[in-house]
DNA sequence: TATTGTTATACTCTATAACTATA
DNA sequence: TATAGTTATAGAGTATAACAATA
């Protein structure tokens, strides 16, 4: 099985960055999924409504780059589970005021210490400056 | 909405990994598939192929981290498509050997020159020394 | 018994079009 | 006519167990 052709895939970025992002989901998945029975939309949501407080489901298409009619199944799922609250606008009654449920709260903060957690034990496989370059680049690469 | 945790998302790396990973794979995608009806085992199980020569199953498992699974549809796929041929091994009737068709390399040839030009237009939205380290982190990152 | 590879099945994730209700 | 959000449906991707054939 010796090398015929010099393609290197470990230099085509968005293979290295699909493995990596693959292997390096897959602690925190069985954390969401394991714990709460949450899919990666899910999390997704609760994180932005637990970080920003008060949003329509529009704000958090832009803010998450998710689609509407991701935001809008998985905030249908996690009102099931009373991890949210919806609220009619007044004033414009197409919108909907999400906001977290103290119960969407207390998992939030699991879920937090559990990422901030898993995220130790990724950076400990790469240096300080690793970690600042890493992050700038793959901020430079999720803009369309 | 502004901002009431100071948890950021935009610093946690399997976020970030699969925010960079999805947005960087969809103009390849959009070439394997709409080219070729492709999938992404199959391109990957194609490349090692190209670049390997001559490979089981099995190599392709180690090689490319997929579950043999994968592997067994892909290169059933594939085999239809007449990209592959299949040699039984002679002395371990287990095993099969797999090597491209001259078709299944022009594919692969096609895909390369489009994956190489894919990579220099992700690569200007970095400096090189952000290139050098994030290929070298995303290697670390996909060990797991 | 162990290994290589296949088949069956279910679940996760994404993409798109068509739709309702409100403005 | 435009916008916010929902529903339906299909396709892409992954995970796991059970299986056949060979060693």
């Amino acid at each position: 099985m010796t090398q015929k052709d010099d393609f290197d895939l470990r230099e085509f970025l968005p293979y290295l960055l699909n493995q990596a992002a693959e292997i390096s989901s897959q602690s925190f998945q069985r954390t969401y999924k394991g714990r709460y029975g949450m899919l990666r939309t899910e999390w997704r949501v609760l994180f932005h409504l637990a970080i920003y407080e008060r949003m329509t489901a529009k704000d958090i298409c832009e803010k998450a780059i998710m689609h509407k009619t991701k935001v809008s199944r998985a905030v249908q799922r996690l009102e099931q589970r009373r991890y949210l609250q919806r609220k009619p606008d007044e004033k414009d009654r197409r919108h909907e005021w999400l906001t977290l449920t103290s119960q969407g709260r207390a998992v939030y903060e699991d879920l937090r210490a559990h990422a901030q957690q898993h995220d130790q034990v990724l950076m400990q496989k790469l240096s300080t400056e690793e970690i600042t370059v890493l992050r700038r680049a793959l901020n430079a690469l999720s803009q369309p």
